[in-house]
DNA sequence: TTGTGTAAGTCTACGGTGTAGACCTATAGT
DNA sequence: ACTATAGGTCTACACCGTAGACTTACACAA
């Protein structure tokens, strides 16, 4: 963010609505609209001159606040991630997994069309490279087990397992797109009457299935399945009642 | 560089062109070619002139084999998916499970600039519009899960833990990029020593774990909890073994 | 032979892209 | 009053995907 003046003088943020046609530009204001646009567009949508057209300027006064589209991509990332809650202390360490888990996954239906970004951008950039706050998950996750009792090492691998099985299952639950939701024959729905019958016999008989994916209740059992086999092949130093 | 393959007139009618015509465009050449580039230097460098210059043709020439860029991309991933063999028979389910997990994982590491594309292009296609060979995977596992013993349903939820697993599996594995391959120390190596030591004192305390990361025997570890779990909890209808 | 249809490849052009660099302009500090 | 500077604009350049018309080369019917 911006260095405000210092705290010596007055603050003399007298803003007067006539020095500027429109409220004025920040990194915030950019990153909002960014985000704004990708989620109503897409990706592919947020070009330099559409986003400036958006917040009423000219395209090169956004690189004052992102060195080039790719940051501003990076920054759109970040202020998803910026949403993702850490459930407060008070909870063992599995509930707090779960409910940042659900979290997680409120996160990439409420803006599905970031979700590539999400899980893309870090394998082009070292993870110190990386902005800072994609890198904040990473900690505040370590810090939780290491607080819950893990080694180090062990929380690291938890956390490995654990993001890991998160990033699947929202990928998995977002390709479960319909083509055509009007459309009320589950075939039609997914497209898959496109697909030769004798080629792709169970893809096709299970359709009613693909078209209905209770993706809470899946992601549910997973963490079952994920939570107790971390819990059972390496434990906490102390036991967590 | 002369015409010295085709000596025969008969059909050697081949003088106009600046280069010396190659051996004729096709699909197959033109993927391969697409691919090629793609691993070398990365998605953003597949664009239709430069793949038309690396093939040695005009690049509406492309148009001839692919319908657009994108339609090119999705044969990329489609390249690379049909590398994938599905484990012959005479082994249980998990252990064929095993052994695609690992063959995805080397897929994977080979192809690292193709992995964004495999995992994030079907979000953008329902199911029964994507490439064939983008779906042919998921008929072939639910084959074989259905042949194993599972009620279809139940295959079709292995397969969904089982692929987001691998999908999450290999993101995260890929994520752990070096800066810096010839630094020897850990920390810079990852570039951590640009994060704030007050702020991230995990990550970069665990600075050596993160660059050392041994993906197949995390893969194995992961697959152990999974299969114990998807065998706990839902059983195939007979026993098999 | 000639004519014709077709597939393969080329050429040109259009509107769009990211962004470098020079420029403008209003304000803050002296 | 002067000037430095931050915020924003303008212009320009090289590159992008691709529509549409054009040029071939060749198979085959007459």
């Amino acid at each position: 963010m911006s260095r405000s003046t210092n705290p010596v003088g007055a603050e003399a943020a007298q803003q007067h609505p006539r020095a500027t046609r429109r409220e004025p530009l920040s990194r915030e204001r950019v990153l909002s609209a960014a985000l704004a646009l990708v989620d109503a567009e897409g990706v592919e949508a947020l070009t330099m001159r559409r986003l400036a057209r958006d917040l009423g300027c000219n395209a090169m006064a956004l690189y004052r606040y992102a060195a080039s589209r790719d940051e501003l991509l990076d920054g759109v990332v970040e202020t998803v991630l910026a949403e993702l809650v850490i459930a407060p202390d008070g909870s063992g360490w599995e509930d707090r997994l779960r409910s940042i888990a659900h979290e997680f996954r409120r996160l990439a239906l409420a803006h599905p069309r970031v979700v590539p970004l999400v899980v893309t951008r870090p394998l082009a950039t070292p993870l110190g490279l990386r902005p800072l706050g994609t890198v904040r998950p990473l900690e505040m996750l370590l810090a939780m087990l290491v607080d819950a009792g893990f080694a180090p090492t062990d929380a690291l691998r938890v956390y490995r397992a654990y993001f890991g099985f998160l990033y699947g299952h929202v990928l998995t639950e977002l390709q479960e797109l319909v083509a055509s939701p009007e459309e009320s024959d589950d075939l039609l729905r997914l497209g898959l009457h496109r697909l030769p019958p004798q080629e792709f016999p169970y893809v096709r008989s299970l359709a009613t299935e693909l078209a209905h994916y209770d993706g809470a209740a899946e992601l549910d059992q997973g963490l079952d399945i994920l939570l107790t086999g971390l819990s059972g092949h390496r434990r906490p130093r102390t036991t967590v009642g």
